[in-house]
DNA sequence: GCCGCCTATGTAAACGATTACATCGACGGC
DNA sequence: GCCGTCGATGTAATCGTTTACATAGGCGGC
């Protein structure tokens, strides 16, 4: 188990200098068809494989992005991540995914790191609601991108969602299906995205001509009991609901698993209208319309900005890139 | 915009050489605390980052380890790799995910891609059962550990589930419960984990003095569709079994949702035991019983093979962990 | 007071690639 | 036939660290 081989055995045994070696390895032109080959022979004789690390010091570019993200087993972040690294796999660029698990701090110690490690850029799904914490790195050269959502006192390049035509389309065809009153479960209305799903809803109610019911619309905190406690909370006042629009998946699958552990019949004829649709989607009994976020599209634009920005890293203006949703009317209607 | 400190520039500031400056950065002893200050002020003053690829080339160690997984969006890959990053987090080391999209070329790739990084160590779960093509790495000197499967043809390190001995519980405490006739829902006997939970079942089957019954076990490939498939085939049939044991979650979830589409009348009375639980879990309405696995757990032990490998690159023997189940009794089942 | 040793620090050579610049033929135009 | 040009290749500096080795005080023992 000799050292592996570098540049120079290469160079050595096809009796070329390394500049030759090279600029085959790179795809230069200015090189001759049977030097190429001879190189080449040397490379797969000696399982030559190029350092990255050498390369990376000498042209200062990792090819490496990093991905921020509050959870790794969350489904719709692995989804923009999977869409990140489909993009930017065909550019030959790699990633990092990391998890904040959800901390600000953590979220900011891992950006330090990934400027150490020389990543090219950062695509941050942010943790929190605050990003000032990302200005210094920003300033400091480093290219970041936001997914997902975005965050006080930070501007940025971002990729996010329509979550408010999103909102707002779901309800509307909610309406149309004959829901009237129909109760509010989200997220906290500090953080942009569930704001965002908020006001949706709200226009979407205000074009119905139905009138706003403060007391059917309840904020959490984007997790499963979250959902779970607020349904409960819900259907415990007087006059409770049956129509709920849930403008999370989490919240969504802990608000059914409330539903599912009461009696048949207190149950029957509650319908949902929710926002996303995963692999377990089937299993959200109550559901009858969603929206569903272009995940894949929503990272390959992440992808896309953060390319931009690597390329020219004094692009005057922040470029913020909204996705459509589209509505999905779910099979457990039927 | 200046170009970034570097360590000249830092020792020039503090009035020191480079190598102290190193020796401050990597905490050696042997650097008196006044001058350590003076280092760590200039550092400040500059905002001075080392450069890890620097560093990586003259240490020949990225502290990086690679973590390729069949999918990104899958929670129970995830939680492994989740456990992995926390425990490789703490001895300063960072992982870089990837996903083979369950191809077995694209897992090749991504291996040739890992080396070029540098990366210190990989740790595989297998997109497949064939592991021929991870041995060239291995015997070129990559640390490679497994995680969740073995596979043919590759003997390495590895980190598992101890499936058998969980379907063996699962199945056993079904029994307990009054199931008799239990059907067998899971991966292709080809797969080393879903060939060790059949036969986990079998020997629950046969302590329990029940004949097993060829004709309601069948084999599928872990996916929803698979799951959804092979339910509707075994309800389908004379003498349906009511009965279930579901070796693999994501069948799990598909059988169910074959299930809501039933008739009420039909679907009356099933009930499942399953393999894994996650967050979606409670929604898994005809589960009473199932087995977690310690999913954080087998990705802290992936992580420490692969630094023992690591650390000692001709250990003899590799070394495969099993890690015990925990039987779960399902709220649902109340 | 000298010697040896130990501790704090400095000097400079790597690590393995890229690339600006130099070199060297060959070839075509006149 | 000479010169200019251009294309293929080589030479060697460089990227920012780490670290083996050198050095230089300082101090205790005799």
């Amino acid at each position: 188990m000799g050292k592996t081989a570098t540049i120079r055995d290469v160079a050595q045994r096809a009796s070329v200098s390394t500049a030759t070696v090279s600029r085959v390895l790179n795809d230069d032109a200015h090189v001759v068809e049977a030097t190429r080959q001879r190189v080449m022979d040397a490379i797969a004789d000696l399982r030559y494989s190029r350092n990255d690390v050498a390369r990376s010091l000498k042209t200062r570019s990792s090819r490496i992005v990093g991905i921020v993200s509050p959870e790794l087993t969350n489904d719709f972040f692995m989804g923009i991540a999977n869409g990140i690294e489909a993009a930017l796999k065909k550019l030959k660029y790699s990633v990092i995914i990391c998890s904040s698990n959800e901390s600000r701090d953590e979220e900011k110690r891992l950006l330090k790191v990934l400027v150490e490690k020389a990543v090219d850029g950062v695509i941050v799904i942010p943790a929190s609601d605050k990003g000032s914490h990302l200005k210094p790195f920003q300033d400091a050269g480093m290219p970041i991108v936001l997914a997902d959502r975005l965050v006080e006192d930070f501007e940025a390049d971002a990729a996010l969602s329509d979550n408010f035509g999103g909102a707002r389309e779901v309800v509307a065809a909610f309406i149309r299906r004959g829901a009237r009153r129909i109760a509010f479960i989200g997220g906290a209305s500090r953080l942009s995205n569930a704001r965002e799903r908020f006001e949706g809803y709200r226009a979407a109610l205000a074009e119905g001509g139905i009138e706003e019911e403060p007391g059917i619309e309840r904020f959490g905190d984007f997790h499963m009991e979250s959902g779970r406690a607020l349904m409960k909370d819900l259907l415990g006042r007087e006059n409770p609901p049956r129509a709920f629009f849930i403008a999370n998946l989490y919240m969504h699958i802990g608000a059914t698993s409330f539903l599912l552990s009461l009696p048949e019949a207190e149950r029957r004829g509650i319908r949902i209208a929710g926002f996303d649709s995963m692999a377990y989607s089937p299993l959200l009994g109550f559901c009858t319309l969603a929206v569903e976020q272009r995940i894949a599209e929503l990272g390959g634009e992440a992808a896309r900005l953060i390319m931009d920005r690597i390329g020219k890293r004094d692009k005057p203006f922040p470029e913020i890139v909204r996705l459509p949703t589209r509505l999905v009317v779910t099979e457990n209607e039927r």
